[in-house]
DNA sequence: TGTCCACTGGAAGGGAGGGCTT
DNA sequence: AAGCCCTCCCTTCCAGTGGACA
């Protein structure tokens, strides 16, 4: 009998059995063109084998060239060469999920304490009392401690430099037991801002991973396709094309590897029997809508608000709208929908924050006379948008709203 | 040259919400 | 139960400011 699967059990497969070889979280066992910089940091690295402290670490490089993939794969090579003389221990953690000094603490505090009663509760204590407990925990198990702070830059700004600068002088407090930090940054810049000291501290190695051109790019994805294809099902042109699109995009390996997997997804869902060129341009449109929509989504109600009041002064007509236009339309939203009014100093900071997000763009510009504000346009598509907000639950009632229009009688 | 507009963005702090401790 | 702690979201207050205009 017929069935609605046939189609997808018939035709020829697209992905080998280990399709999340294609999924940027994928530590290869191989790093293509970051031998170099692997070498050297595990030099650094060795040190700890010999129960000495490593040197600190800072690692800058723009997103998608490899740091993480590096480190990760690093620690992940020396467990196992440590595995007899158990000298090292290696903690990962990335900041952009644990931003604030106790969630540092606490999250190195529970990769070291296995056992499950003496857990650091993730609210409660006092910070003093975390890093004590931390430390005395750390010193007694005699070993070397590598830290490795992911996106440290989000953690500087987020909670400043009190975390890292007891991080980093923990060390001179311990007697058995030694610490070594490892940062990772696409923020070159943010150590300018940082106490001397901690800089100082944090920097005593420092490394650049270079952007990965078209030809490494190309190479970075030649090594997952052949681990994650099938023979043959992928056309001449596709590797190149998405190497090349990737290049543009500051060489960003992760965002290489997306579009050929989703290329690839686009293939598959459709049925078709090869990987084309047709469907890396679908999936470079696809990787991008969803970013923005994703990012839409997931923004809190209040930020919606703002959003919406922007794109409805668009609307409008006013596509170079100031923060005052901004908010009034904002005050007749929230009383519209029932939510409290907040201030215009909180809203400031929302169009700020939806700025950062790449949403809108916002520049401060003065006016002369007329004053200095923001001024703020619409930087994503804007019916996708609108449609993606009206699905919001709390904004439902707005969905036939429309804004009074300033018109002139004449 | 000085004025003055309409904000900007820093600082401080309140209070709710999570949870531990005694 | 009362007294802590930490974070998040906001408010209040306010000094500071780029540049058109008088």
């Amino acid at each position: 009998m017929e069935s609605i699967f046939d189609p997808y059990l018939t035709n020829r497969k697209i992905f080998t059995r280990n399709r999340q070889i294609l999924q940027s979280s994928y530590i290869p066992d191989e790093l293509p063109h970051r031998n170099e910089e692997i070498k050297q940091i595990a030099s650094i690295l060795a040190t700890a084998l010999h129960g000495d402290r490593p040197s600190n670490i800072m690692i800058f490089g723009k997103t998608g060239t490899g740091k993480t993939a590096s480190v990760k794969f690093l620690g992940k090579e020396l467990q196992r060469v440590d595995q007899k003389l158990q000298n090292v221990h290696f903690i990962y953690m990335n900041c952009e999920v644990v931003d604030t000094q106790y969630g540092v603490l606490q999250n190195i505090g529970n990769q070291i304490i296995a056992d499950f009663e003496h857990r650091i509760p993730f609210t409660g204590w006092s910070t003093e009392r975390v890093y004590n407990i931390l430390m005395n925990k750390i010193d007694e198990m005699d070993k070397v401690f590598i830290i490795v702070l992911d996106e440290i830059d989000k953690l500087f700004y987020k909670s400043g430099d009190d975390v890292l600068y007891h991080l980093s002088k923990m060390n001179d407090d311990l007697i058995k037991s030694k610490l070594s930090l490892v940062g990772i940054s696409n923020d070159l810049k943010f150590t300018e801002f940082m106490d001397p000291r901690v800089r100082s501290r944090l920097g005593e190695e420092k490394m650049v991973f270079p952007p990965y051109n078209a030809e490494q790019l190309r190479d970075i994805l030649m090594q997952r396709a052949n681990l994650a294809f099938e023979g043959g099902v992928v056309e001449d042109g596709v590797i190149p094309l998405c190497a090349a699109l990737s290049a543009q995009e500051m060489g960003d390996a992760r965002r290489a590897l997306d579009m050929l997997r989703i290329a690839a997804e686009l293939a598959e869902r459709n049925s078709d029997e090869i990987v084309t060129e047709a469907h890396v341009m679908k999936a470079k449109n696809k990787i991008e809508l969803d970013a923005i929509s994703e990012a839409v989504r997931t923004l809190p109600t209040q930020s919606k608000l703002v959003l919406l009041s922007i794109i409805l002064n668009d609307d409008k007509g006013n596509n170079h709208m100031t923060t005052c236009d901004v908010y009034s339309e904002y005050k007749q939203l929230a009383d519209i929908i029932g939510f409290s009014t907040l201030t215009q100093r909180r809203i400031t900071d929302l169009i700020s924050e939806l700025d950062m997000l790449g949403i809108i763009h916002a520049r401060v510009k003065s006016f002369g006379r007329g004053g200095r504000t923001k001024e703020i346009e619409l930087s994503v598509p804007k019916l996708e948008t609108k449609q993606i907000l009206e699905d919001d639950e709390d904004l439902r009632p707005l969905k036939y709203y429309r804004p009074v229009t300033q018109t002139t009688l004449i």
